[in-house]
DNA sequence: GAGACGTGGTA
DNA sequence: TTACCAAGTCT
């Protein structure tokens, strides 16, 4: 009889996946890859993270060459990506791996922590992917594969710290990166939210939710609050000759340090063209777009109005002006690329 | 501790 | 179309 640990490792040796970040079997790890692949993977799915990752280790295939990056590149090349903190904090991390650590990720749970983008998740997913330690990370394919396995009936995010401890148990004293990858791999692949292939698993004996409930209904989660609508008005102002302008955010909060087409503040109240105007860059014969840009961030939905402003010479005004075809030299967020494209279309 | 913080795929 | 969901962290 074997522990559930040799189950799940046999399964993860016999159906392992191919991905870029993972080593072969024996294989020493490189702690920067998988620190690289651990930041990219946080809430992100494994298809949108590959062909980032293989851009990000050919740009800068050491960490040193990542610190010495400058915070705008870095940003460029994690567009679309979204949650930019990540990305300022991988840089910023970088630059504190290789400044105080000597070029080198500290080869223990509770220091990985202390760096910037490196929390709980991470700490334990470098310390045993990577070094080889005791470590049990615990993301929300854990903690679904957990409560099916233990049928726990907590709710999450109550259930958090119960769920962490049950993973623990499980965890073998050898192998402990092979296994938590294998308990992520089950869990994106079979331990699914809906449709769980449970006839495939590994652990299908001693799963207490299929022999006694119904997997999918677990893990139980609080009811989520209804996402509140913000609108605005976009300025799309075009110079004669064919620029458009374009300014960068703050470097903190929403989409911090990325560029933005100018626009009226976000407000969940309904605001008017002529008060959204008040908020312009400059004075312009504006000229509302067909149409609205819709997008949905993690805590409320948007919609954009776009105006488009025709100005003549070069009027002095916050920004930059950048031609269309060179609008791709910038770190232009997802919603950003959707008002460009609303905006040119006839 | 609860809310801020992106995006694309899927049902 | 809308809502949910994905290898979380920070404040």
């Amino acid at each position: 009889m074997s522990t559930r640990a040799e189950q799940l490792l046999d399964w993860y040796d016999r159906d392992r996946r191919d991905l870029p970040w993972r080593m072969a079997p024996g294989e020493k790890a490189d702690p920067y890859k998988v620190w690289m692949s651990e930041i990219m993977l946080q809430q992100t799915t494994v298809v949108t993270v590959k062909s980032y990752y293989k851009a990000f280790l050919k740009k800068w295939p050491s960490v040193q060459d990542l610190a010495g990056a400058d915070l705008d590149e870095v940003l460029h090349a994690w567009q679309g990506l979204g949650y930019y903190a990540r990305a300022r904090n991988l840089h910023k991390c970088a630059q504190v791996v290789t400044r105080d650590h000597n070029g080198r990720f500290p080869e223990s749970e509770k220091r990985l922590l202390e760096l910037p983008g490196i929390g709980p998740y991470t700490a334990a997913a470098i310390a045993s992917i990577a070094f080889g330690l005791k470590a049990t990370p615990v993301d929300g394919n854990v903690e679904r594969v957990v409560s099916r396995l233990f049928m726990v009936e907590e709710t999450l995010p109550k259930a958090k710290k119960q769920l962490a401890e049950l993973a623990q148990t499980l965890t073998p004293t050898t192998r402990a990166g092979d296994f938590a990858q294998a308990m992520m791999d089950l869990g994106a692949t079979i331990c699914t939210p809906k449709k769980a292939a449970c006839g495939i698993c590994p652990w299908m004996k001693g799963c207490v939710a299929r022999l006694e409930g119904e997997p999918t209904d677990y893990p139980k989660k609080e009811a989520k609050k209804p996402k509140p609508t913000r609108k605005a008005y976009l300025f799309w102002i075009a110079r004669q000759d064919g620029s458009v302008l374009l300014r960068k955010r703050p470097e903190k909060g929403l989409l911090g340090g990325m560029m933005e087409f100018p626009s009226s503040t976000w407000r969940q109240e309904e605001v008017s063209q002529a008060n959204a105007l008040r908020e312009a860059p400059l004075d312009a014969l504006w000229k509302k777009k067909e149409g609205i840009v819709k997008h949905t961030f993690t805590h409320f939905h948007l919609e954009l109005t776009v105006l488009v402003g025709r100005v003549s010479r070069n009027p002095p005004v916050n920004g930059i002006w950048v031609k269309l075809e060179d609008l791709k030299d910038h770190a232009l967020p997802t919603l950003m690329k959707k008002v460009a494209k609303h905006a040119i279309t006839h």
